[in-house]
RNA sequence: GGACCAGUAGCCUAGUCUGGAUGCGUUCAGAGCCAGAAAGGGCGUCGGCCUUCUAAGCCGAAGAUCGGGGGUUCGAAUCCCUCCUGGUCCA
């Protein structure tokens, strides 16, 4: 960054923009051949009434190279920068040889971010939607903590409401009062099933849920007890299901402790003039300008809705933690509840309304369609973690025999390797289909390709005991692959500012993959403890295990380990 | 009825916010004129590479009207308009 830094400065003292102007036009050309840094002059073309090639030759011209710039040259419409190549190169080793695991991190920004994530329901277990819920949530608040801000995670479970009635009722009439003979999550969610299976021949169950919940509602000391032992059920469940994907939270907020509340703040916007009482005597926001319609905020008899309650959770919020940001890690389903909430929010003048973010996530289908929690037509997340090990399981056993321990560790790494790559490498914003003979891949742009990657510089290194990182001393690099390594290592910090900024651990992914690609390529054409002689050899090494240690920082954001041996 | 998101090879995906990659003729050079330049990966397919640091790898080949049409521009996958298809939400 250094170096285009220099030359912004260089620019700047030959045409008349301003500097982030300059900054924003600066390109890397596609080809290595042309140059290191590139500044297109077409935007002087316009203003100069000139070709933008005659400018280019004009500036060449002009400006004098000084290093680390080694050469400045018109090609086309283009004024290429060369730079020092080993110059840039030992400084960019020297810096994540120094830095490590914080290679690649950004300043402390002294600013608070919550994000809220999965927010599961009591009435069933997690499935493939939670994972990528859950996966999206660690990545984004690792990326987030390295990128300079403090993160706190917390959790919002639906804990009550018609649909947690239904596996209740379900459970009362058909359940016999059995303990869970499995996942107790799991057992709850079957009861959810059967109570939908039921209600198709008999319709009147619906009104038994109504009065159930009516006396939930209630405080009825039969039902509330019911209700305290299945929703004890789930959250064991997914306490399990959290461990296994590394999901921690600093607060856990839950539905049924804050659904009465909201209607203050409601009747607080009423006084004030900002809503208005229907005639039916429901009160409503108006939002027709921001082309968001009118929404009902407090029903007609005083009671609140799904609205009511998240305002009062987003101020509760902010008065417990005082962050600066919160992001809300929802389903694009939920896309317009959000900006009514963010809407209504701002209306009440909230000063933290405009920090509020629904990273809105797409939807995963199954090749036969949408996910269907109440049919059991769903992609249980405990069921594909253990799929994913068994397809591990059966890569390792074709390429090596290990004994039980070292398979176990193995078959974890690489199968929630390839899981939690697959979902985060696609846009958060992307619907995919899930196919589980097709998704389940090792090879290609997957994670056990990127782990492998890491896992062969491990191998090398082993190899050399001798190797210090600390001792590093002259470079030499001349082979195109070892710069285009190198040129990758410099981004990453980039490539973390710009996935925090737009919250998309996609990019992180995405990178990894070229790193690790980059990473093969160079393994195949340069060969590093059989180098032709020792500064090649130990600048190689130097290289391999700065490739390594940024292959683990990104992987680390994702959540995946980066084994030593596959 | 309204809103939002998406549409890139047989399949999947990056790039879209912030539009650009080395042309031809003439000329000593410049001006002028004519033009508007190569869309990355992966899977799958075909063909090569393990006496050489782990072949979960590498190299090569074939494969794309960037959903259709129009517009803006010297230049559009990218910006604007419109239509079509799929998805989601609101009423």
């Amino acid at each position: 960054m250094e170096f285009k830094q220099k030359i912004i400065r260089l620019l700047k003292k030959h045409t008349f923009l301003g500097e982030d102007e300059i900054s924003r036009a600066i390109e890397i050309p596609r080809l290595p051949e042309l140059g290191d840094f590139a500044f297109p002059c077409f935007v002087l073309a316009k203003k100069l009434k000139k070709s933008p090639s005659i400018i280019a030759e004009e500036l060449a011209k002009r400006i004098k190279p000084k290093p680390p710039i080694s050469d400045v040259k018109a090609q086309g419409p283009y004024l290429n920068f060369f730079i020092d190549k080993n110059k840039l190169a030992e400084q960019v080793i020297k810096e994540v040889i120094r830095c490590g695991a914080c290679y690649g991190s950004l300043p402390l920004k002294h600013k608070k971010v919550m994000v809220e994530y999965p927010a599961p329901n009591t009435n069933k277990p997690l499935h493939l939607g939670h994972v990528r819920n859950m996966l999206l949530g660690n990545a984004i608040c690792n990326i987030l903590a390295f990128a300079g801000y403090e993160v706190i995670p917390v959790d919002l479970v639906n804990d009550r409401g018609v649909h947690i009635c239904k596996s209740m009722l379900a459970y009362k009439k058909w359940g016999g009062g059995e303990e869970p003979d499995k996942k107790p999550d799991h057992f709850v969610g079957d009861y959810y099933v059967l109570y939908n299976r039921k209600v198709e021949e008999h319709p009147e169950l619906e009104q038994e849920v109504q009065d159930m919940l009516r006396k939930w509602e209630a405080g009825d000391k039969e039902v509330i007890a019911l209700w305290k032992k299945m929703r004890g059920w789930a959250l064991k469940g997914f306490k399990q299901t959290y461990a296994l994907f590394g999901v921690h939270h600093k607060k856990v907020y839950y539905e049924s402790e804050i659904y009465q509340h909201g209607k203050e703040i409601v009747l607080e916007g009423l006084r004030k003039g900002l809503f208005y009482k229907n005639e039916e005597g429901a009160i409503m926001v108006d939002l027709e300008k921001d082309g968001l319609g009118k929404k009902v905020l407090l029903r007609k008899d005083g009671t609140g809705i799904y609205i009511t309650q998240d305002l009062y959770l987003a101020k509760k919020k902010f008065d417990d933690f005082k962050m600066d940001k919160s992001v809300y890690i929802v389903g694009n389903e939920q896309k317009y509840h959000f900006q009514v909430l963010f809407r209504v929010l701002e209306m009440l003048g909230f000063p933290y309304a405009k920090q509020c973010y629904h990273l809105a996530y797409g939807m995963i289908y199954l090749p036969e369609g949408r996910m269907k929690s109440r049919e059991g037509k769903i992609v249980d997340a405990d069921d594909i973690v253990e799929e994913m090990k068994r397809v591990a399981e059966d890569e390792i056993k074709k390429r090596h025999t290990l004994d039980y321990k070292e398979l176990e560790k193995r078959k974890e790494i690489i199968g929630m390797g390839a899981l939690k790559f697959f979902i985060l490498k696609y846009d958060p914003m992307k619907d995919f289909t899930y196919n589980p003979e097709e998704s389940i891949s090792f090879e290609g742009e997957t994670g056990p390709y990127v782990q492998y990657a890491h896992a062969r510089i491990c191998s090398i290194l082993r190899k050399e005991k001798k190797f210090n990182p600390e001792k590093v001393k002259k470079l030499e690099y001349k082979h195109p692959t070892e710069f285009k390594l190198i040129k990758l290592l410099a981004d990453f910090s980039k490539t973390v500012s710009d996935a925090a900024e737009n919250y998309k651990p996609s990019f992180v992914a995405r990178y990894s993959l070229e790193l690790a690609q980059a990473f093969n390529e160079f393994y195949h054409e340069c060969p590093v403890l059989k180098a032709d002689n020792n500064k090649v050899r130990d600048s190689r090494l130097a290289l391999i295990f700065c490739v390594k240690t940024v292959l683990r920082n990104a992987l680390d954001l994702l959540g995946i380990e980066a084994p030593e041996e596959m």
